[in-house]
DNA sequence: TCTTAAAATGTAATCCATTGCATTTTTTCT
DNA sequence: AGAAAAAATGCAATGGATTACATTTTAAGA
């Protein structure tokens, strides 16, 4: 009572011809014979054999599978783009691994073993705020296998990165509340020291001068993308005596604990402050008031870069090196002019 | 100049011992001698070694991944758990891969292909909706890999699953809407032929029947668990001349839908209905009104049936076939009485 | 010190598919 | 029909780590 799995030993010898000529019938059918082929076939699917994949990867040196590290897999944000990276990596015959960078130590380090083993042809990166040693060449033992970047990026890294253009983004959320009459404009800050965070702010300042305007350290709040964070700006917005008439929120869960948290307070939202958002999560569209904020192509930013990885690993060059997909206003409920209320 | 990446051999050279050796020092370090232990150590250090896991899984015949079929990467629902999955699977060494069942047919058959070819050491089945012949041992051609299921499940499978009482959840909505004195329920359905669509919705017509109550056929509202479906079955409560005072939604994201689109129409929740969820997404906590719903312990499930897979796979019984974690119900400001308004 | 047990290490087979090269078979052309 | 080219197939090495079994070294016991 055999009870291992066939090998393609097995189809061999039941179709009898060789290993070879079996493995090319799967790998290369039109270099085989129409009968073999056909015997082949039938040697299959009486032995009911499946390729092992890890002698498969051992001898073509790949194994067809990519990581994704991304700093949290509960995040809406990501999870959307994850999506459109499993979508493109699976039509092309590519398994996705994915990886929080959140962990404990031991995880993070664990995972960062990805990057040695060659248990991945290929890795796209999510967080920016991995120790960048682990991705320059210069200080590894090993050169980093084919990697893009993507929505985050580590600064000074020259690897190609998929995102959008976040100074941008903030400056159309800017024109929008200053077209509507607004002048004091706060702004909900993600966490210290990511990237994206720091591009929105800049991106705000910079669309404030450029209209003249300033914003005050006071309507700077401080938050890390969390609900939570924007219900916590709230209450402090609630006890200013000076507050701003409307907030550009670094992204859209905060803006909604922000509202929400107002809301509770009995304020509403725009009449006593507008609020912009960024991302155009799916929930932003549901909420009451409809939330204004920049869209980004979320699952489109997970096909490009899954498809740049590929053609990376294809040895292609790749031309752009950083790859800003459009963005998209889009205005609905939640700003207004100041002091409608 | 040597460029592939060092191998046990290159290892075993340098530190002038035979492969076993080293591999023994990798994988069972107390066997061999504190000399050759830190020999070997200096040598993995000088080659920048890292073991080759396709070559380690084939020889093994195990390959630490774990595979997680689910219907939507992109459904915040999911990725709390997946996370869960993650965190356990991380901690013990395994790998994560991630696949979408919703996809191409072409992925869909592609993902199938997980279950013959060895590429996982086991499964984590979050989909209830696939064709049950491919988890029936009677009907593969191949015993199924190490499998269990999470939140949803095939009914008849005799696979372990993890997941929660649904039909008790439902009664606790009820009772709940109950108790705040409604006696017109109504309910809004999830996607036709689901298992918790099923349950939730058996569950609420136990409970009504034991309180002495009934539904109606047009107070059942048609959904999908989307926002979308929500916001519909919204427009359907508006036109009815003899709506329900209160709604059961057999999940948060439908009834956060449903509340949006209704305070869109001029209607407030709970003055002109009350609402019930359930998940408990974090969502749930900071929309307006802030949502009554039943706790899921999302990361919890994940974790659980992470490490119920790997009992499996290490050749434990399981002994629970069906482990039903607890729930919480949770009141928010999204019932009260009715007519209230 | 000699014997025996225990510890440490080595040898070589094994896991399974792929592929360069050699060989055989078939087809094509004169 | 015979020679040459093309197509089909086979042989055997290869990828890298693990491990049963054999052998050597060290420690323990008498």
């Amino acid at each position: 009572m055999e009870n291992r799995r066939p090998s393609i030993q097995d189809v061999a010898r039941k179709a009898g011809f060789s290993t070879a000529t079996v493995s090319r019938t799967l790998s290369n059918p039109n270099v085989v014979s129409e009968t073999t082929r056909n015997a082949v076939a039938e040697a299959i699917r009486a032995t009911g054999y499946t390729v092992n994949v890890a002698a498969q990867s051992l001898r073509r040196q790949r194994t067809c599978n990519i990581v994704a590290l991304l700093p949290n897999l509960a995040n809406p944000f990501f999870s959307k783009v994850v999506s459109g990276i499993s979508k493109v990596l699976a039509a092309e015959g590519y398994s996705l691994m994915v990886a929080d960078t959140r962990g404990s130590l031991d995880a993070q380090k664990r995972l960062l073993g990805h990057l040695d083993q060659g248990s991945a042809d290929g890795l796209i990166l999510l967080d920016g705020d991995i120790p960048p040693r682990h991705f320059d060449n210069a200080q590894r033992s090993r050169p980093l296998p084919p990697t893009v970047m993507a929505c985050e990026w580590i600064d000074g890294s020259t690897l190609p990165r998929i995102g959008i253009d976040n100074e941008h983004g903030a400056a159309l959320a800017i024109d929008h509340l200053h077209q509507k009459g607004h002048s004091r404009i706060g702004h909900l800050r993600g966490p210290q020291g990511n990237v994206l965070t720091r591009t929105r702010e800049i991106g705000m300042r910079d669309a404030l001068a450029q209209l003249g305007l300033s914003t005050r350290p006071e309507w700077i709040f401080a938050g890390d993308f969390s609900f939570a964070s924007g219900a916590e700006a709230a209450q402090q917005w609630l006890s200013m005596p000076d507050a701003p008439t409307a907030i550009f929120s670094a992204n859209d869960e905060m803006a909604i604990g922000f509202i929400g948290a107002l809301q509770r307070a009995g304020k509403s939202v725009p009449e006593d402050v507008s609020v912009v958002g960024f991302d155009d999560i799916e929930f932003a569209n549901h909420v009451t008031p409809r939330l204004t904020t920049i869209r980004q192509p979320r699952a489109e930013i997970g096909e490009v870069a899954a498809k740049t990885l590929l053609q990376l690993i294809d040895g292609a060059e790749i031309d752009q090196a950083d790859r800003q997909l459009d963005i998209e206003f889009v205005p609905r409920a939640s700003t207004s002019g100041p002091c409608k209320g």
